[in-house]
RNA sequence: UGGGGUGUCGCCAAGUGGUAAGGCAACGGGUUUUGAUCCCGUCAUUCGCAGGUUCGAUCCCUGCCACCUCAGCCA
């Protein structure tokens, strides 16, 4: 994975504008990213803002972002902000100002007059549960409203109240009138205006009509001059209502829908239900807890823009819905904060080293760079006596699993410093090792033991006495099943009761200093980032971002 | 049992009449002051199934099967 691969490498939508501008169709490709400001985004949301956003920027063209907000009962500022937010961070800029449908709500009404004019929609007094009844099934044709041979002079009058506020909510809808006996239900006479009594979070009390979906979506893109209005699998069949509404009104634009397969991640929930759910149940501690698959809780996980954006290339875009693996993701992150995040010595299972042949006081600066590769500085650490390493990396007895590891008698090479040797070590009631003794070697900063014997192993650390204590969060996925959404039962059945640890480590001074959202990698620990919010250098905290990957064939044997 | 879609390696995904890209995962081996990284190698005689057309089909035709999706005054 480069950061020179587009967006949109190459998929189905990239060849459809692509061949749309060599014909001549459009002259320029204008897309959209439409939310709905009902619930925060996420890694979903994630593919279709590179997508929509990439596929432009790939053409040259403009991407807009325009909240759907015709449903104020569920939206709110709150939620606008947040995508704003999440856009920005994934580093893309939408076209001009910030578009809403509501901007439209005007013209909107202006054409479902037309539309009642041309003898094209009328006003229908059958209540929901009617309406559901005339509607038909899957299989069984509809039945005609009662009200569907109104004139066009009551049509005009009834709406004209409606919209006046005469008529209490669910008392009366507009509907188009086009096929009650269609195969495609959308085409039975779909609903283009209820009553709704409420305050808009952007229009405020102007409105008691409201326009749903279906009759905002395909004028909106034609108002806008959207060119290839993109969209996930379950808009396909109501496309022929977008064309119809398209086709019927004398919009200034012929923006053409196209559909792409959802994402779906392993070991995940995307659906805005399921997530207000965790948070609204307290589950998680809200929607960007780390553990949560928004875009906002994946930046506070420690997610970098450019991995989210590389794992959306190397996903693709078709028409087909599968289930993406989640090592997808984790690679792309893996990948991403290798390359890029500075290196750091953190001590979680602290296990006390006294180097014996060193004086009391010793204390030595040794120096160490940040990253292997990319110049990112150094930084000094002390060198004490008494040192910390992993509990893990000690053992009483040698053993082919641990043939690269500290034992007594044996050598160890502390990462960045010198080699010391294993002396003793002392055991408590237990019978846990609390405290080794050890020597060390001479000469061996930067060098390998003048007597030949060369450790076997690295091993990370920190001083005793001049570490610094931090709060380590340690996630663990959501979820203990890989398909919550498909198995028996309530998905929350599933939920992982260990999916957060908060632990107190010892790590090398510096670390207080750093920045929220400052991404590390512990060496042999793994990606931590700084929290966003509670991180400070009074109260350093890290976010465990995810683990080194492991190579399973010597953790056996 | 209606309509609309989709079926290519465990997962994602190119190819679409000329004899199966790539990535993830997995598995071998090498390098390494992170058991990380990096490097090298292995990994579909086969494209949901069955017929047909063709010199030749994953790609064209027919039938079948599986899965997804649509009956909100949600988007």
């Amino acid at each position: 994975m480069t950061d020179t691969t587009t967006s949109t490498a190459n998929n189905f939508i990239a060849k459809i504008i692509q061949e749309d501008l060599a014909a001549g169709r459009v002259s320029s490709v204008v897309t959209r990213f439409p939310p709905e400001p009902n619930g925060y985004l996420h890694v979903g949301h994630a593919k279709s803002i590179c997508l929509n956003f990439g596929v432009a920027e790939q053409f040259g063209g403009a991407c807009n972002l325009r909240f759907d907000d015709t449903n104020p009962e569920k939206e709110s500022q709150e939620y606008i902000d947040a995508i704003k937010d999440d856009i920005t961070w994934l580093g893309f800029q939408w076209a001009g100002e910030i578009h809403y449908a509501s901007n439209y709500f005007d013209q909107l009404h202006e054409w479902a007059v037309h539309l009642i004019k041309e003898g094209n929609a009328y006003v229908c007094d059958l209540n929901a549960e009617q309406a559901r009844e005339y509607r038909g099934t899957l299989t069984e044709p509809g039945t005609n409203s009662p009200y569907r041979e109104r004139s066009i002079e009551e049509n005009l009058d009834l709406f004209a109240r409606m919209k006046a506020g005469e008529f209490d909510e669910g008392a009366k809808v507009l509907r188009a009138k086009i096929d009650m006996a269609s195969p495609n239900m959308n085409l039975r006479d779909p609903i283009m205006y209820r009553i709704r009594k409420i305050h808009h979070h952007q229009t405020g009390d102007k409105w008691c009509i409201y326009p749903n979906y279906d009759f905002t979506h395909g004028q909106s893109d034609a108002l806008e001059g959207i060119t290839h209005s993109i969209c996930t699998l379950e808009f396909e069949d109501h496309r022929p209502l977008y064309e119809w509404f398209i086709e019927n009104l004398p919009v200034p634009g012929n923006p053409k829908q196209y559909e792409f397969g959802r994402l779906n991640l392993d070991y995940t929930v995307t659906s805005k239900r399921k997530l207000k759910a965790l948070v609204d149940d307290g589950v998680v501690a809200g929607w960007n807890d780390p553990r949560m698959p928004t875009i906002a809780g994946m930046r506070r996980r420690g997610f970098t823009p450019r991995s989210v954006r590389n794992f959306c290339d190397m996903i693709g875009v078709s028409r087909s819905d599968g289930m993406v693996d989640v090592a997808m993701l984790e690679h792309a992150l893996r990948d991403d904060l290798n390359k890029n995040a500075p290196r750091a010595m953190c001590v979680i299972n602290p296990l006390k080293v006294v180097i014996e042949n060193l004086d009391e006081d010793h204390l030595e600066m040794v120096s160490a760079d940040y990253h292997h590769e990319l110049d990112l500085g150094s930084r000094e650490m002390p060198f004490t006596r008494e040192i910390l390493i992993d509990q893990d990396d000690f053992k009483e007895e040698y053993s082919k699993k641990f043939k690269k590891k500290f034992t007594p008698g044996k050598r160890i090479r502390l990462r960045h410093s010198y080699v010391i040797e294993a002396t003793s070590y002392e055991k408590d009631e237990q019978g846990n090792v609390v405290l080794v003794r050890a020597n060390l070697i001479e000469g061996t900063l930067g060098e390998n033991p003048a007597d030949g014997v060369n450790p076997k192993g690295v091993v990370h650390w920190v001083s005793a006495t001049q570490c610094k204590d931090i709060e380590l969060r340690l996630y663990e996925r959501l979820f203990t099943t890989a398909a919550p959404d498909k198995c028996d039962g309530d998905f929350m059945d599933h939920v992982n009761k260990d999916s957060l640890k908060i632990v107190t480590a010892y790590s090398e001074p510096a670390l207080g200093q750093v920045a929220p959202e400052s991404n590390f990698q512990f060496e042999r620990e793994g990606y931590y980032v700084a929290d966003r919010y509670d991180h400070s250098a009074d109260k350093p905290v890290f976010n465990l971002t995810i683990g080194l990957r492991e190579d399973n064939s010597l953790t056996q044997g």
